[in-house]
DNA sequence: AATGAATGAGACTTCATTCAT
DNA sequence: TATGAATGAAGTCTCATTCAT
């Protein structure tokens, strides 16, 4: 049962993201998200302290549907391999639906003054360790090389795939999902495969 | 010859580098800007059109120093292999030199609004190329399997390296580089390895 | 209903156009202006995009009476020269109640990069239509001569009204309008009377 | 024998000229005059102590040929009415090719906060006196009307001939010299003539 | 729950002038 | 005689935020 409320907010969430996606934070004024929202000014300030505020309760508001996407990648595949192949796979079409929030994601993730930084970092963190936990698992069951450090790789590939990702969507948009899956694929399994069995 | 041109807008660009670094592109302002070089507000409008400006300007100075890095770490490597790994060396060492740099190429390169978007792509390319030429002769002399996408690979790879970089610079900076590198050496060597050889 | 935008866009028309019958366009600051309108400075940005834009809508604000009293002197007189002397000391009139204005009408007309260019034009045009109208009636009725040309008298003598009007109040301020009108009166009915009848 | 000295004024005063006529006098920026001129910004410093010096010095560079062509229309001319009309002619002819000045002229004259203010006064009176002194020997001849005020007449005519002459080379630079001219003629001649003998 | 006019600190930029060469 | 880099006061404009309605 959306109230009015969640009406406003979430109208004013999808004018902030393909603003911010576009322009930036700071490049974004208030004025604009209102009128791309269609609301009036005050009810920013209505709903949020502020610009910042209104951004993290967008990010807060975005979490849920991409956790639950990873969950499910997870919950289906039957190994470790596989399961990072499946977290690469989720992340892609992750990015393809969210490009707006990807970008701002990579953007604005190093930007330790902003005072959402650490919303985007724990997010940031909350997909990592999907992958963190698939190659640790991957080492113990010995079908990934023990000598790689499982949080740095976890935060490499994911790096790999955000900036392959968005590479993708800007430069060439037209390639198929399924291509730049494989190639991160080949990449990836390669990279974390222990040796000779990759 | 330095003329008294160049001295003054080396001054401004390292001020610039300086604070943006901290502070990101709009988080400084042309007052701190000349308070720190030591010239006055009008010595920027002077040289350049703008802040934008002086950051172009800034950005194709030291395009060059880049390039030279670049160029030495695959002049001195026996084979594609080391050219790989001196090439990720080189990257890294860069990133823990010019941060602030760095951390401007992965935060605006997506930006297409940005004046200077054209030049920080021409700087994502050439960095790139040495990657994707190394890649591709790993390719021919059959050392790297040869069912990947060598500019893909190379993207992925530069894109690997630099969010690594800026976790590590961000997140754990008292690692030592010779880590990170290791690391990124185990990923990217394995990853594009022919079958066995790795 | 004067509405709260209505009165503050009022406040800084009499403002500006006050500051700027001393100072010229450019010689006013807006600091001047909404210190002396005492709305805050970004207001004016809020009504309008800038200093110009006031002056733009200043110009078509004050239209609107300038015409009345046009309409109203060719409404009363009974015939064509009447109605050039009544126009004349309307213009006067004006002019000295606006001087300001009168004075922007003469050192902007020509400037053709100003942005209210357009504006100032079509003012002019509005009154030497007047003018124009009373010309061709009185040529056709026969009290003026047929030989002149009626848009081309028109502007002539709006013109010699202008400057003969700005002459005064700024050479001879104490001299009373009547002897202004008089001595134009004297010139101006002659110049278009036909043979032998002025 | 024109010095170095007077060659690097003299492309100074063109310059300015130029560009105050199309954007007024705080419209034009010294950089803009020093471009134009092909000299380097200080230049106009070593010659004149600043931007409104070199407008004064420009404006008394120009008087002398103005004043030679007014001398030499009242020299041939025979009785008041034919100077009269000698003069007018005079007057278009210069503006028409001191178009720059000549908008000056108008545009600036009643800007009293200018430091050249009282040069160009004096220039305009150097200009009406000679249309007084042709009206005040008509009138004392009789052929031209007794009950008008000479210098009220002389800067009314002049008015009437710089505007109509601005308008024209403005909105319709086509039509020949000789009609508005002639128009004006009919006009003045008119206005001034003692009853009947027009 | 929402509005939109108004605010004002602070940002960017302009430009006449100075001065060392 | 001329240059052009440098200056800094003064200006225009932006924009997140406040507040009366």
């Amino acid at each position: 049962m959306a109230t009015r409320s969640d009406t406003t907010k979430t109208r004013m969430y999808e004018a902030a993201l393909a603003l911010i996606a576009e322009k930036g934070f700071s490049g974004t004024t208030v004025d604009e998200i209102v009128e791309r929202a269609g609301v009036a000014k005050g009810t920013v300030y209505y709903h949020f302290t502020g610009k910042a505020e209104l951004v993290e309760a967008l990010i807060a508001d975005r979490l849920a549907p991409l956790e639950a996407r990873f969950r499910e990648a997870v919950a289906t595949a039957p190994d470790p391999r596989t399961t990072l192949e499946a977290l690469v796979r989720a992340e892609l079409e992750w990015i393809r639906d969210n490009r707006a929030f990807s970008k701002m994601l990579v953007t604005e993730l190093w930007r330790e003054e902003r005072v959402w930084h650490d919303t985007l970092v724990a997010l940031r963190r909350t997909i990592i360790e999907y992958f963190e936990r698939a190659i640790r698992d991957g080492i113990a069951e010995g079908v990934f090389r023990s000598d790689i450090d499982a949080p740095f790789a976890a935060s490499a590939l994911f790096g790999m795939t955000v900036t392959s990702a968005l590479d993708w969507l800007v430069f060439s948009p037209t390639t198929p999902i399924e291509s730049v899956a494989e190639q991160i694929r080949r990449l990836t399994s390669m990279a974390v495969a222990s040796d000779g069995k990759a």
